[in-house]
DNA sequence: AATGAATGAGACTTCATTCAT
DNA sequence: CATGAATGAAGTCTCATTCAT
């Protein structure tokens, strides 16, 4: 609810031209943004790419942030469709294999569109972004902790809420991290990544 | 060498109110990061804060990322002098010390200046950020795997590369997150946190 | 004739529908003009306001001047009913009795929706205005000019026309100032008002 | 006080050149509201008029409102200089003689850049206006109400505040309505309205 | 060296009006 | 007739940078 004035959408798009526009926007927004920044991502320029006119844009979103608020929108719904999907398995799995399986998730996830997650991670400038990146991190946290209560009587840790925390921030940062820096270009590096970061996982949980 | 002409003070200041200027300009820049954010950093503000005129500013610094990336640096350099100082010590402790040793630096290094800490790694825009953040991680990479030859005997990994990649990234992400977070507020808080952190690091080097 | 292009309605609204839509949109303009402001006044806000289309609003207005024409026209014709009915009774009235008369319409007249009468004396735009004004004006002139010709036996003033110049401008300009001033709040104070601009008026007249 | 943000100078211009583009620019405001409309009085268009950048612009002012009400500041004062120039010689001649002076000088006055004058009356929107035409008018009541205080003796109302709006509020809509019309092109026009409108205050004030 | 006035490209945004459906 | 999505010219304003003094 906060800050609707300048991340809403200004009207629902309920007519498919009015759809197809939005859609174009966002699309436009996301792409300048990964292939020219986001210095670049001017609202002329953005309509431009979308073929379409500054006053429309001006129609359906408040300006600039509310764009690029809905390209991140976009990009984490995605993710989380993937991650949610895995995520099913793992829970009955045991620690070591359940662990496995959500640390490839997050490499899958953090795989989709990586240069955009890159921009989204490295330009996007404070005021939407913390919010949106926290919730989303609030997300994995919750999921992660409900993992965590299922197994308790297998992990060492007493208080699951800072164990949470370790390994999700261990995981998201070892995943983003390797895939900014394509550490996870072969099959094998990863699989030698997702190894070693089970390791580091299951050592903390279970040690 | 790179990026000379974009990022390297004009010339040196070898006269003191050069140096002075210089000095005002930088902390000023630091200044209004902190308290107003990125966007409100123009040059004509800096100037102004510093004491100086825009003038004098082109003078010293051939451009606003110049100035940032010499904020950039002195809080880099500044970190770095706690952690070489404190990593001495570390060098001859045992594994499960020696790790307590460089997390406990991390959390203390990323407690200096932490709003400035905070607005560089969120609000400042790529071209210069990437490249210094790099390179800071690479010298805590280099210097820890340093520290991982010196002991290999006691470690588990073989590709102490990737094991140090693997340490330092995640020694990283937990101490900014909780620093950004707030989860180290006090005494307690912080040694919970430094006590995790290590166990982390510790079982998977060892486990 | 004149300026029909720009300022007259496109046409006829001889169906129910079409009447209501008409009286929507101007009734739709004066409200926004009083509540809002007249730059608050865009052709997409009055047609929302008024439940309509911007569509619909350019089939019967040839665009936004038309509108705040048809409000100023409006609101002009129930002043002059006003002005009229109760002016047929001064007609008559020996020039003490009338002029207290006229004067008393004057204000009952400027306190007909004296906040849309201030905002189109002092907002609305040139084009259009100052041909309604002096219209309106010709008006009230010719009316009292009328008056003076049928009282010219008991008065002073050889030229009637410069006369009813001053008369009605001097008018116009105490009561229009003293509403806009809220000088007339209470009875007394009107009765006060109108007594002052009767002397100033009798005197004039027959000094 | 009031409003201070939006129409007083951003800064002294304390330097010649400062001093000139100030100038340049409300010479400018003036020149193109009287020449073509306060809507044609956009920011790029005054400057260009100055011979100067937008940038200055700004420089020296925060928007369109400010270069207005420094438009409006200089007409008045070149007003108040030949209005009080001339009302010293009012306060001791007996009322018949003074109010003709008063009334001269207030022709005088209007005659000074008529077209700008109308302009500002009639097509300056509101918020800087009022305020502005309020204060002047404020001095010229407080001015005549000095002038019946003096000659309190010589006059027939007892309010003296009341009588003085009356006065004021009349001489200033003659007049200002006289050279709106061109009623005052001749001189023997001229002095036939001001025969009038003594006549007018003099009954009033004497009757 | 220092100053700060000047520049002007370009970002953001609004709104009167049109036109396909 | 009604609708409302689309248009794009035009206006406001900022800010990195230059340059005459």
């Amino acid at each position: 609810m906060v800050r609707r004035a300048l991340t809403n959408p200004r009207k629902e798009a309920t007519q498919d031209r009015s759809r197809a526009t939005v859609d174009a926007l966002v699309e436009a927004t996301a792409r300048i943004l990964v292939r020219e920044g986001f210095d670049k991502a001017s609202t002329n320029r953005i309509a431009e790419v979308a073929g379409v006119s500054v006053g429309s844009l001006y129609q359906y979103f408040p300006g600039k942030e509310a764009l690029v608020a809905a390209v991140i929108e976009r990009h984490q719904q995605e993710i989380m469709q993937v991650v949610r999907g895995e995520l099913a398995r793992a829970a009955n799995q045991p620690i070591e294999r359940g662990v496995r399986t959500l640390v490839a998730v997050a490499v899958k996830a953090h795989r989709i569109d990586p240069k955009l997650h890159r921009v989204l991670a490295e330009q996007i400038p404070p005021v939407g972004r913390l919010e949106r990146v926290e919730t989303f991190n609030r997300d994995n946290y919750a999921l992660f902790k409900a993992y965590l209560d299922r197994h308790r009587e297998e992990i060492r840790p007493a208080d699951l809420g800072l164990a949470a925390f370790v390994c999700v921030t261990s995981i998201e940062a070892l995943t983003h991290t390797a895939v900014l820096h394509d550490l996870v270009a072969s099959d094998e590096a990863t699989e030698a990544l997702v190894d070693e970061a089970t390791r580091l996982v299951v050592g903390y949980l279970t040690g």
